[in-house]
DNA sequence: ACTAATGTCCTTTTT
DNA sequence: GGACATTAGT
């Protein structure tokens, strides 16, 4: 072991990973346990050893993630006179975009490939869905998205159709054949028209790692590799692990199987499980020592996950002693348990807790709807994370679109989308102008010359002017992006409700673009590490800036607040019911939970309304009740205080009869499951 | 023949 | 509010 002062900061597990020498290294890490603070401290360790940092490559989940690592091990590393930057830091995505850019032709791409997002790919599918007459029919085809979504688990779990289809989408069994008509075309058209899905960020990678000439060379790259979450990769990134590691065994990988929560992305917990299989010599490390919670609250997250049938992992026990228990608040309504997360936010503030140390957790996006409006009512300032659809938007994808003509005239659905804007222009006549384009050998500036419907006419001699100033220049991406806004916002009005706030996110996006140097940088980050907050966007926010955090329990893994809020927490939310369909599916809704309730410092709420309203049902069901969610058992709940929020005496007995009716629910399941 | 407008159903999590 | 199918309108 290297003598580094700053290694006694680390305890005995910890430094135990951070100096290991040689060879493949398994990292369990319960939450909260340091494991961002470990892998930060490895890098550091491995810099301040020798190791050239551009010869390690880190790979994370979020790149947020990487740069928060990579960034600590930079300020460690400093004290001891080396400097970790150029260390390679990303997602396995990025990070195979990077490579593929720079072996492109090993695999058969084209250089100028560009890249679709999964709402692109989607639309890719639809196309190719049209061309083969699927929609007509007496029973409806799959919808785009699904289609997709059925493609990419094939891909990302390497099985096959006949094997996906029974076991995930059994609704769509009939259309195999079709499907696989569609994949085809699919591929097909990818290739034609120079364009890589996420997917095949991953699959190319792979088959670059496991090339029999190139993969050694690539894996000799790196003396280095670090995995976090390993828990949440599939078998395409394990194949790429070990494409990378032939020789090379350096090869660090962290996670904890309680907290796998991306297996609808067929991410796979084998791989974590198996990893000492698959890399024979390998060292566990495991991590159980939990800085972040008080001893209360991993009481209650003990007795939960305690419910998992498969684990691995131990209790986990805290460092940080005795705090107040964790509270159960059953709600009248929704309204009560808006008014409940608000009054008791602005009560920790008073006690001095900034808004930023604390979040409001739901299942999924929608959920703080009615939260938000509350938030804006009070005028309490919010940042949501997760499920915001920024690029999403339309008027942000237009102008994306523009920006990939000019980048890969042979992107197709850009194309589309920018002349389906005009007026006069549908499907046919796009086509037709594409064909255009296609015949004066993709030079986007001949879209002047089509001949198009009158009314489009100005339009398209606009964006043939366009495409003549952005390729006839190389101006920074910011000022082509200036370009774009100048002949796209005047169209605003016409296409849109709200022109003015949209015209203000492009100029948003703007900013954002003035941090990049070319247009294709530019535009592949912002595909594969897109903002996801509503803050990314008006750039770092000032030091007395304070919001209250809102995210999806997905966003939140990694994070930790001293005050966390989780709502919504009834049957049909947590877990989804959409998620209802085996005892896996179940199994890990559980686990999403327990990642909700492990980021909770010093205070947990868990909340959830005993009454929902629905707008959709007739006047005689105007309202229904829920059922507290099917993880919060009465082991679990013995550990918590409760507490009922805007309920009439009457209102708790009913509270009781839901729970007694959830046990025979649950019977009446386990005949079926 | 093609585009634009209307109607109906569904709505998870994300690189 | 979006995806998709159907219908009305040019």
């Amino acid at each position: 072991m290297h003598d580094v002062p700053w290694l006694s900061e680390l305890n005995r597990a910890q430094r135990d990973a951070v100096t290991h020498e040689e060879g493949p290294l398994l990292v369990v890490a319960g939450a909260g346990t340091g494991k961002t603070r470990t892998l930060a401290y490895r890098v550091a360790y491995l810099v301040a050893t020798g190791v050239e940092p551009d010869r390690i490559l880190l790979l994370t989940f979020t790149r947020r993630a990487a740069q928060d690592m990579l960034s600590r091990a930079a300020a460690i590393a400093a004290r001891s006179g080396s400097q970790p930057h150029r260390v390679w830091g990303g997602t396995f995505h990025s990070v195979a975009h990077r490579l593929l850019r720079i072996h492109a032709k090993v695999v058969g791409l084209a250089p100028e490939f560009t890249v679709l997002d999964e709402g692109d790919a989607a639309d890719l599918m639809g196309l190719a869905r049209a061309e083969l007459g699927l929609a007509g029919g007496e029973r409806r085809f799959p919808r785009k998205r699904t289609c997709l979504n059925i493609y990419s688990r094939c891909v990302n779990a390497e099985e096959n159709l006949a094997e996906v289809l029974p076991q995930h989408f059994p609704w769509c069994v009939d259309w195999t054949e079709a499907l696989k008509e569609l994949f085809r075309r699919y591929e097909a058209r990818k290739q034609q028209r120079h364009v890589m899905d996420f997917d095949d960020l991953l699959v190319y990678w792979a088959a670059l790692a496991n090339h029999p000439r190139v993969g050694p060379k690539l894996a000799q790259r790196f003396d280095h590799i670090l995995v976090d979450e390993y828990q949440d990769t599939n078998v395409v990134q394990a194949r790429i692990l070990q494409g990378m590691r032939r020789a090379m065994p350096n090869l660090m990988v962290v996670g904890d199987d309680a907290q796998s929560i991306y297996s609808f992305r067929a991410a796979e917990i084998r791989n974590m499980l198996d990893f000492p299989k698959h890399f024979p010599g390998t060292t566990v490390v495991t991590l159980e020592e939990n800085y972040r919670s008080r001893m209360p609250i991993l009481e209650t997250t003990n007795r939960l996950i305690a419910q998992a049938c498969e684990r691995y992992t131990k209790d986990l026990h805290s460092v940080r002693g005795e705090g107040p228990r964790p509270r159960l608040v059953t709600c009248a309504d929704e309204p009560a348990q808006d008014d409940y997360v608000v009054s008791t936010v602005l009560a920790h503030f008073e006690q001095g807790v900034l808004l930023r140390n604390q979040a409001v957790l739901f299942r999924a996006s929608h959920l703080s709807a009615s939260l938000e409006v509350e938030l804006k009512r009070r005028g309490i300032p919010y940042q949501k994370y997760g499920g915001l659809k920024f690029l999403e938007a339309a008027h942000v994808k237009d102008v994306l679109a523009l920006l990939r003509i000019a980048e890969n005239p042979r992107d197709e659905l850009a194309w589309f989308r920018v002349l389906k804007l005009m007026r006069g222009i549908g499907d046919a006549t796009a086509a037709a102008a594409l064909n255009h384009v296609a015949e004066a050998g993709y030079d986007a500036r001949t879209i002047a010359a089509f001949k198009g419907p009158v009314a489009a006419r100005e339009t398209l001699q606009g964006l043939g002017t366009l495409m003549h100033d952005l390729l006839s220049s190389d101006d920074l991406p910011a000022v082509q992006l200036s370009r774009v806004r100048a002949f796209y916002e005047p169209l605003l009005a016409g296409l849109y409700e709200n022109p003015e706030a949209r015209a203000r996110d492009l100029a948003s996006l703007e900013q954002i673009a003035v941090s990049y140097s070319t247009r294709q940088h530019f535009l592949v980050e912002l595909q594969l590490d897109p903002p996801n907050s509503t803050s990314d966007l008006a750039g770092p926010p000032h030091l007395d800036d304070d919001w209250l955090v809102l995210s999806t329990i997905h966003s939140a893994k990694g994070g930790e607040w001293d005050v966390v809020y989780l709502i919504h927490s009834s049957d049909g939310f947590l877990p989804s019911d959409m998620a209802c369909g085996s005892s896996e599916e179940i199994e890990e809704e559980l686990r999403v939970a327990y990642v909700a309730l492990t980021r909770a410092r010093d205070h947990l709420y868990v909340l959830w309304p005993l009454r929902y309203y629905y707008r959709r049902l007739g006047p005689s069901h105007r309202h229904g009740y829920a059922q507290r969610s099917r993880f919060l058992s009465d082991a679990v709940v013995e550990t918590m205080d409760q507490e009922t929020h805007g309920i009439a005496e009457e209102g708790l007995d009913w509270g009781l009869e839901e729970e007694e009716r959830m046990d025979i629910a649950s019977r009446m399941r386990s005949r079926w499951d």
